[in-house]
DNA sequence: TCTGGGGTCCTAGGACCC
DNA sequence: TCTGGGGTCCTAGGACCC
């Protein structure tokens, strides 16, 4: 019989795995990569697990840990990581015309099969095929629904004898892996609704399926009723092979030292703003609205304060300079003396297609002054994109040494993107 | 000294209108 | 002058994901 089923396709300890494919030194030992600003595990190798230390882990409190048991530490290379996750994903579009990319390092694949009994050995050449072709371990889960798909692959990484694959097909064996798997784990539940659940009594994946629809619509409102429903093999969460338009644009990042002075921040929002512009125009999009926000650091014992203030743009644009003079007036609005803040950050909201922009009345009289800052900011991007991010950039985020900068300091090389072998242009 | 960043969705409550 | 209900829209806050 045939019949269409969902593959989960997870990468593992991705950011590991790609360091792992351009260093070969570094099988076999234990590996982490860094947050952002080197400040928390967010990726460890099996032999990094073992050894007990935890996923979003203070760096710091690690540091004589990681140095006495040889653990290789690596601040997070994004630039390789999108080029890695864009390889696999063109390797898995030659199984599925029809592939939904989740996250950097996860895929769920429709597959239509005329012979059910092929699926095993179609998941098994998958794995081989992205780990020959891309370098990457993958895992693969199959079944029903999403959430399922998402629980076999769990058990793929787990059970040694499924070798990188795990199918959940048959009813019993569904029930009794949910009487194993705490509610918790299960994709979309999360710790603070798994607490909740706890006070009646629901401890597992199975207690929640065997709770009436209109109990778990209370509790876990609409979002969680789909879950317990795709736990039970009723598709709830839509297969999106054509991911809906972004809804928002950030950058924010957190300083590598706490900063008081309004110029610093000022500096620091200018670059962030240039950067998430650049995300704007390379999605061909333009901002309706921009919104600031600024914090002081939550884990120091000083006086907290944080807020956030917003601006609709008069027309929609992705012209930098607009973009950095509305998120400049509007942290001054919000910046208050005698604090020190540990980050800002710029959200574009009200996204819309360049081009698809309703001129207002005053800008008919400025066509060609629009057609200037379109053109204007079509040769930073072209610039930036040849010789390195930041090769061209605005005087408003400051020429002198920036405090705020983050740390990092374990990056590996830009092994994949152009011009590699390239100090920064300056 | 040192604790990520970038997203999405849902709900409750208030404002406003008819 | 007082009273009512229902609908929509917006926002803030909180939850989730990787």
């Amino acid at each position: 019989m045939g019949s269409s089923w969902i593959a989960m396709v997870d990468c593992n300890n991705f950011y590991v795995s790609c360091e792992r494919v351009f260093d070969p030194s570094l099988e076999g030992c234990p590996v982490v990569v860094l947050s952002n600003n080197d400040g928390c595990v967010i990726a460890r190798s099996e032999e990094a697990k073992t050894m007990g230390i935890g996923m979003g882990e203070p760096a710091f409190r690690r540091r004589k840990f990681f140095e006495s048991h040889g653990v290789r530490v690596f601040s997070s290379n994004y630039a390789l990581y999108g080029d890695m996750s864009a390889r696999v994903q063109q390797v898995l579009a030659r199984f599925s015309p029809e592939v939904e990319p989740y996250s950097i390092d996860e895929c769920f694949l429709l597959l239509r099969l005329k012979d059910d009994a092929a699926l095993s050995s179609l998941a098994k050449d998958i794995r081989k095929t992205v780990r020959r072709w891309t370098g990457i371990p993958v895992c693969v889960g199959l079944a029903r629904t999403k959430t399922l798909a998402k629980v076999a692959n769990r058990l793929a990484k787990k059970r040694a004898e499924g070798q990188g694959v795990w199918m959940l097909d048959r009813p019993e064996t569904i029930e009794q892996e949910l009487s194993r798997l705490e509610v918790g784990e299960v994709w979309g539940i999360g710790r603070k609704n798994a607490a909740r659940l706890a006070r009646y009594n629901v401890r597992t994946a199975l207690d929640l399926v065997r709770r009436p629809r209109d109990w778990v619509r209370r509790q876990l409102s609409i979002t969680g009723l789909h879950t317990a429903l795709e736990l039970q093999g009723i598709p709830a969460i839509a297969f999106q092979e054509h991911p809906p338009a972004a809804k928002s644009v950030t950058c924010s990042r957190s300083f590598g030292v706490r900063i008081g002075e309004a110029a610093a921040l000022e500096e620091a929002l200018c670059a962030y703003v240039q950067r998430a512009a650049e995300k704007l125009r390379g999605r061909r999009l333009e901002a309706g609205v921009v919104q600031v926000f600024l914090a002081t650091n939550r884990f120091v014992e000083e006086p907290q304060y944080s807020d956030s203030a917003v601006f609709s743009l008069p027309t929609p644009t992705a012209y930098t300079p607009l973009l950095q003079r509305a998120a400049l007036d509007l942290l001054r609005k919000i910046y208050r003396k005698g604090y020190l803040y540990q980050k800002v950050g710029v959200l574009f909201l009200e996204l819309i297609p360049r081009g698809q922009r309703q001129r207002s009345f005053a800008e008919y009289g400025h066509a060609s002054e629009v057609c200037r800052q379109e053109e204007l900011m079509r040769v930073l991007d072209g610039v930036n994109g040849r010789f390195g991010r930041g090769a061209l950039r605005f005087a408003g985020d400051g020429l002198g040494p920036k405090a705020w900068h983050m740390r990092q300091e374990h990056l590996s090389r830009r092994y994949t993107t152009r011009w590699a072998e390239l100090p920064v242009v300056r």
